[in-house]
DNA sequence: GGATGTCGTACTGTTGAACAGTACTACACT
DNA sequence: AGTGTAGTACTGTTCAACAGTACGACATCC
């Protein structure tokens, strides 16, 4: 694979994974169409075995489905599709807040206090990294690791959906909008309210998958 | 690689991905270990790229950690690990249990059946994945397949410490002590009680890992 | 005409060998 | 001590090959 730098930063095959995951999540890869190894390869001007590898890191990342003798077929951002990747945050975030203390709000709010330094910036990429940021720092209150790598997996998606919304919705150009879903949520944290923090959260999430959804059909039809 | 029927039912990767993981969680490989590809790759008798998708795999199920030009270190049973692992289960089997709806419970009552069939047989490998499955059809009544998945890639690390535990532990020879351990969860299930069908879950499961983790810490003195 | 064989093609699964690049160790030089 | 300088042991990646499987097309049989 070119590269143009002389230092090596990520390997070749976590460079591929990444550029199928952007051709799958934008769309370019259309949901279902299989994913020929050798084709792949062939157009990216890398080996078949790299190619084989960058699949595993998407098959295990639920971006394609790999099965035996037919190799991977590539899934896509379907209504059911977002609803779980929706609700496993709500899940996760909800358990979190629930079971806040003091001490753990630290981090919480310094991703907070990042986002709303970037809300203006009108750059799509920093404000759906510090928004998802923030909901990391949310899930870190929990302090399991296991559970953030999962989330973060989920991230890796939502990002793409995000920066979708960012730059087509309307509501997304006004910054205090943007802001005020997180503050809501902020402001319960804060005050020890953490049944109400929940809710917060979980209606935050609702609204925004809404969205996605909406803007995603529109995008179909 | 070695296989006695002529129908290949799983490939030679997933193999070798079970056959390391096993070796990772038994204690064979020790914790932070270098995982050498062309040793593994001779002693298996198996290529080298083989060895490589396989490793990827346990890189994504948390097994090992992969850095670049230093290769595959397996990561280790530790105390945080479990608690990790298993205060997953509780956040996402209370969250279950907690929205289940009276037509949810079908497959959660035939796991059980299951369950009830297979504990007097003295199976541990039968017991313990009839125990798994018990609850996963608890996490199925989520109806979310991402979060079914985020479970059963901790069940698959799960069900090499349950083996241990059935094996090794007094209290898993009577099958009895097995069972009423979900009997009362199943009680509260189908009395509608959720809360405390999520109370019950919680503690059962907090139960097991106070148990696996004594085990664990009476191994390695 | 629909069910059942049989081929051919297009891939995947897996191997083995090769080579460039990087990490780490040991040893020499100042 | 502090800094080169090999040397070694791997990893990262590629290539070419072959066996095995899926699938569609076509032929056969009743």
């Amino acid at each position: 694979m070119i590269e143009g730098q002389s230092f090596r930063r990520t390997t070749t095959v976590q460079q591929l994974a990444d550029w199928l995951a952007e051709r799958i999540l934008s769309g370019a890869i259309t949901p279902g169409q299989r994913l020929r190894e050798s084709a792949v390869a062939a157009e990216l001007g890398v080996a078949r075995n790299t190619v084989r590898e960058a699949v595993r890191i998407l098959e295990l990342g639920g971006l394609v489905r790999h099965e035996v003798n037919r190799g991977a077929v590539a899934v896509s951002p379907t209504p059911e599709v977002l609803d779980d990747l929706y609700e496993s945050r709500v899940i996760l975030e909800c358990t979190a807040l629930r079971s806040a203390t003091t001490e753990q709000i630290g981090p919480v709010e310094k991703a907070y206090a990042q986002l709303l330094e970037v809300a203006d910036s009108g750059n799509a990429h920093r404000i759906v990294s510090a928004d998802l940021a923030f909901h990391g720092a949310i899930i870190g209150m929990l302090n399991n690791s296991r559970v953030l790598s999962f989330y973060e997996q989920l991230s890796r998606e939502l990002h793409f959906y995000l920066m979708y919304l960012v730059v087509r919705d309307r509501e997304f150009e006004q910054s205090s909008i943007v802001v005020s879903g997180h503050r809501t949520i902020m402001d319960a944290l804060r005050a020890g309210n953490l049944e109400q923090a929940a809710a917060e959260a979980a209606s935050h999430i609702e609204h925004n998958k809404a969205r996605v959804k909406a803007l995603l059909a529109s995008v179909v039809s």
